[in-house]
DNA sequence: TTGTACGCGTTATCAG
DNA sequence: CTGATAACGCGTACAA
């Protein structure tokens, strides 16, 4: 059994104030790096709070700044994408975090299943638990960002929002990264190019297709749907060779999905790229273990991060802020197209 | 551009009082839930807190209560398994995240470089910001949990600590979990078991190596090590095939670097399981869809989390805990051995 | 059962 | 440049 190690009492501004001798107003200003204080009280001051350990009590502090320094990220629960082995997820949060760390924020993570949940949300934002929020994958007529923007909390969200609300958001460019990839197919000589397509209730899985379709130009879109798991896309697969078995290549919305039409493609003995070329998009970290290695369209997930936490630090600033902030993807050629 | 919504004062108990025509005392019981109220006057409270919109603010609770019903998730930044595609941190997050909701509490996420950083975690446990601290795979000799112990904060570690001190902790039965596998390889014949270890600094290394160890009941050890990672599971197959030819066996204490040795495997050549059987562990997602279906020790990530959590909810409100609360692992049985 | 009044630990204002 | 002192919003003994 393990103890809860002594409780020993925190020290306040005032302890540290009679410790030095000086007033409580006096200690705040040398803690908050205030300008106007003699050196030699500062000194003094700083040893006092180093010897006593104090440490600042946020919730005082917060409660007459009216800040806490913490920042939501709220994420969907039942997300396909997060509890895969899709590295999205972690990799936003790396981005986010570490925009946080430098501007010394901290990052509140909230699990939010759906409707009733979202009331939950709402309270935590709106109780000042935090100065802003950032909302992951926002699906269709949600009406949580609408409710924050109207309680005055700043808000951000990862993906274009599909509603009407039009908040500031940041991602990728999805349909131009679909496009250029089917144009490279169709520069490879490929005519027969279908598509496995995203969830089409996700920002993501719309725009994609979009991209597909754009660079089609005109041929006939050829498409199968898939949830963005390997499973999905070796299903997707199976039906795309049955209903057009003279294809010649095909653009996956994701590496996962990519990797499973690999597998599908092999067991139907079609080679890649000889037979059927195919790209996937992301480069997560199996595209380049694929078999054969995929060529995919590259997405800066952790900078999606990063730029989701400094928009939202810019809002907090008082900063106005672009509605769209949209990072470039990037074609990366390896073995399968 | 998009504007910072109107930022509609926030009313406060006082302003419920009021509008309600009772005292601030009486608005707080009703908020709090006390069953010393008149009914009515509950009734007209709950109106007033309804038509105002009123949501108590949490930094005058906490200062009041000494509570921030929050707590914290500490990851240590540069970590192999977090920002792979392994669904490891996710599926650990998922699960603490899901305990945490029932017990109306918050997660608060920190990226712990190392060193300098983990000043930055104490003062911030320190500052009374969360009620507890769950810490994710402490690595060697780290000071932080014993500080945070010192501070009289509540701390469970996710992995056996492998310090001196004796912290609570939840973990997976790696060393059972291992020594099955490489038991079972056993029973079906195989006499040259290899293993593809993990790094020996974080203790799910060091113990799955030690099943396979004592496992192996005097027959000669044949190890390599890897990061957990399928790059380095190739390489370390590629370094067993040739220090060891004539091997029959691998168990690898990860299912990616399994995966990895079963791309080495193919290309050198051997079967598997025919010439070569092969063992993982974590059933991660990648098991069931490896070439052959990967065998595989499972370990129950989600209840990691939800064990984490729990240990330290118990803590929380004063209960002992255990020092170790373990989970058991379960052998998957696929194809690859 | 209800209300009064005090204190939680800081920051900010305003004299000195 | 420093020190009183007033908020900040809430929970809770204590009194009524």
């Amino acid at each position: 059994m393990t103890e809860r190690g002594s409780a020993r009492e925190r020290p306040t501004l005032e302890m540290v104030a009679s410790h030095a001798g000086v007033s409580r107003a006096t200690v705040s200003r040398v803690v908050n790096g205030s300008e106007s204080v003699a050196p030699h009280l500062r000194a003094v001051v700083m040893r006092s709070v180093e010897v006593l350990g104090y440490v600042p009590n946020q919730a005082a502090r917060s409660l007459v700044t009216q800040r806490t320094d913490a920042l939501a990220l709220v994420v969907p629960e039942p997300d396909s994408r997060i509890f895969s082995d899709d590295p999205f997820f972690p990799g936003i949060i790396h981005g986010v975090s570490a925009e946080l760390e430098a501007a010394g924020k901290q990052l509140v993570l909230i699990m939010s299943a759906s409707g009733e949940s979202h009331a939950r949300v709402e309270r935590y934002a709106a109780g000042g638990h935090v100065d802003g929020v950032m909302l992951f994958s926002i699906h269709g007529e949600d009406p949580l960002p609408a409710t924050l923007v109207r309680l005055g909390i700043p808000v951000v969200c990862n993906g274009r929002p599909l509603g009407e609300t039009a908040l500031p958001y940041v991602d990728a460019e999805n349909e131009g990264g679909a496009a250029e990839a089917v144009r490279y197919l169709r520069s490879r000589g490929r005519s027969r190019i279908a598509t496995i397509a995203g969830p089409q209730d996700m920002v993501a899985g719309i725009d994609r297709l979009n991209g597909y379709l754009s660079a089609l130009e005109g041929a006939p879109p050829l498409i199968a749907y898939g949830e963005f798991t390997r499973a999905s896309g070796s299903a997707a697969m199976r039906e795309l060779l049955a209903t057009a078995p003279d294809l010649d290549a095909v653009f996956a919305a994701s590496d996962l999905m990519a990797d499973g039409a690999l597998r599908m493609l092999r067991q139907a003995g079609r080679r890649v790229p000889d037979d059927v070329a195919v790209i996937g998009f992301d480069d997560n970290v199996v595209a380049a273990f694929a078999d054969p290695p995929l060529t995919t369209v590259r997405q800066p997930i952790q900078d999606l991060g990063r730029g989701l936490a400094r928009q939202l630090l810019r809002l907090l600033d008082g900063e106005d802020v672009e509605d769209a902030y949209m990072l470039p993807t990037q074609l990366v050629i390896r073995e399968s197209a």
